[in-house]
DNA sequence: CGCTTTGAGGCAAGCGCTTTCCCCCGCTGT
DNA sequence: ACAGCGGGGGAAAGCGCTTGCCTCAAAGCG
């Protein structure tokens, strides 16, 4: 039905082998030869079969990228930044795939699968891994670690290294990892608050199940042990490999409030502080848009920001510097960090030494914190 | 290298034929057969080969989507809405291919192409289409048309229909169009404002060569007309059909300036409007992003929103809401938008009736307006 | 009881490309 | 002038799957 290769070789009267050499480019044809070819396919309007083209080749020119929520400016960001590298560059244009895991370890897998059924080139793994469903994180891994033995570049951005497989601990691995500092970024944050004097702080984290929350809530807590705070029940960030022990919510002292990682939650997990501990003087939230809801529950409750109550957030998306007033939080480079993790995909840049890579978190002081009342 | 059919086929002893049919399921195999195929399916770890299948069958299981930019939650909404029905649901899930054009119909058609290389399945066009480059909108159009011919579904969301060919003017449509009513929206968010009492309403645009701008600022002068207050140099909202009419910035009134969709733009058209008409007691955004801008200049300028000056948006992004004081906007139902324009591209909704549907868009009046100082 | 119907499964022909061989032709070296 | 050589181009063998067609056996029928 469509035009075929053989047509356009009939029509430039030409063996379909130098068709297909025309166009790929890599070998040597005739100045003459080519132009014809060329001619004949614009004339006949001709598209390549791709399917047919990555079955002869054994390639595709395809690249996954995995995020939970595209409609989050966090995964957008990311996701076009990869995106600008791998995506409509003259010569290797790779068609960029994002699917949605929503944040499901399952449906990860799922797309996963997809992606190798597709012979995707490259993927790239953004968003916190759930840690909840015990065998599905293994079963994501031992996935990864296939794509990257059929030849698939695999790039993990903003999600915490994959455990080294315990048989091949000397070999290569099987994924490059360019890591948040989530635990450094959340520690510098409550410093600053604890400097400016601060002492009744709330905490309002993402969901239980997710590395991203628990990493910001350990760093969180280092910075509140090292002033002498530590909250009661919470065992204060330690060791990172153990899963099972509790679905989350036990363990998270008075000021903790789990929340999900949205506006809603971050208003309910407020009123529920104010409820726990009347005197706060400072809410930390595990991320800007759970900030951006508990600015708008203490304001509900008729306190000032940041005179009567501080407000920080995380990550530092683009809606932060508008809100009123100007929002604290720690600035994660996730432009920068997107366009490496999809060079890194092309094979365009080198994979960090080991392996992994930790991207820096930076404190962005602003409006939405100040010395607490009292003082 | 990897396992193939025939060696699914040979570990379950049966023809390849048979594994081919228990995986597509569209064929009736005995139960004793199935479960036979599938252990060894499971028991070699076995991915079926995506490109060869898609050769074989003439078909792929890729859906494309195209947006201006994927960082912008205004496409991330509907892409992530569009995927949430093209996606992962068990069966006939298809993989979405999120492209980037940056608003250029150049790219646009690049992607077009390799979308229809990989013989999508359905292609879902979002955002605005660019005029300017002359050829590149006709292009555009003979593209769907053969994406349309080979069997691809073509959705349009959020974008105006596509011009009836006129050698086929019985035909079907080449693509379904899910079309917003940026105009009627704009025109009651500016009866909004006048009917408060504003007088000197200053309006900041999008790019000048995107019909959703154009429609935007359509809709705000005939409300203003319709009130007797028709900008001088102003061609009030007329015929959509000539594109080629001036490069855009010219023939704007004195209270309109042109801006791009985003935050600093915005800032600085705001600016701009203020040395213009220091009067000025409201302004309206082509969209919310600009709005925040607005804002923040407003604000910098000592001017209180909407005590001194009202600002009203366009969108209903989610951050809307939560701007102090509340953005009054105009809602587009984004998510329900890309839904349904996923669901015709899979074919499980029918296209609209003549091709083309128009998406409502309603006042959401909140905090940011209010009457003018003087009332 | 022999013959037709029917369901299950095998055979093999492609799908449209890439790529390995191989050949042909014109050029250089001696 | 002839063997040698190298570059441009053709023939054809797959890549791994789907599917039309056919076979075979068991079941249904008069």
């Amino acid at each position: 039905m469509a035009v075929t290769l053989a047509d356009v070789a009939a029509h430039a009267k030409v063996s379909s082998a130098t068709v297909s050499r025309v166009l790929s480019g890599n070998y040597p044809v005739s100045e003459a030869t080519r132009t014809r070819v060329l001619r004949a396919v614009d004339e006949l309007d001709y598209v390549l079969n791709g399917p047919a083209s990555a079955l002869a080749a054994a390639s595709s020119d395809l690249v996954g990228i995995l995020v939970n929520d595209i409609a989050d400016p966090f995964f957008g960001i990311i996701a076009g930044a990869v995106q600008s590298e791998t995506g409509g560059t003259a010569g290797d244009e790779k068609l960029s795939v994002v699917c949605n895991t929503g944040g499901s370890a399952e449906r990860e897998l799922t797309y996963l699968t997809l992606l190798q059924r597709q012979r995707a080139a490259a993927v790239v793994l953004t968003g916190g891994a759930t840690e909840g469903t015990a065998g599905h994180a293994d079963a994501v891994a031992a996935k990864l670690a296939r794509l990257a033995a059929a030849g698939t570049r695999v790039v993990l951005c903003g999600r915490p290294p994959l455990p080294v497989p315990p048989e091949a601990a000397g070999g290569e691995p099987p994924a490059a990892t360019l890591t948040f500092d989530n635990r450094g970024g959340a520690q510098r944050l409550t410093e600053h608050l604890l400097s400016l004097g601060h002492r009744r702080i709330g905490y309002v984290t993402g969901p239980p199940d997710r590395t991203t929350t628990r990493h910001r809530l350990e760093g969180h807590r280092a910075a509140l042990a090292a002033a002498g705070l530590a909250e009661p029940g919470a065992g204060s960030g330690s060791g990172s490999g153990s899963p099972g022990s509790g679905s989350g919510s036990g363990g998270l002292g008075r000021l903790t409030v789990h929340g999900t990682f949205d506006r809603s939650s971050g208003y309910d997990a407020t009123l529920e502080l104010l409820r726990r501990e009347p005197g706060l003087t400072a809410v930390v939230a595990a991320n800007d848009t759970i900030a951006l809801g508990a600015c708008a529950a203490l304001r509900d409750q008729g306190l000032r920001i940041p005179q009567d109550v501080s407000v920080a957030g995380f990550d530092d998306l683009p809606f932060s510097v508008d809100a009123v007033p100007a929002l604290t939080t720690v600035r994660l480079p996730l432009h920068a960090a997107g366009a490496r993790a999809g060079r890194i995909a092309m094979g365009r840049e080198a994979v960090p030494p080991g392996g992994v890579a930790t991207v820096r978190a930076d404190l962005m002081a602003r409006a939405s914190t100040a010395p607490p009342p009292g003082r």
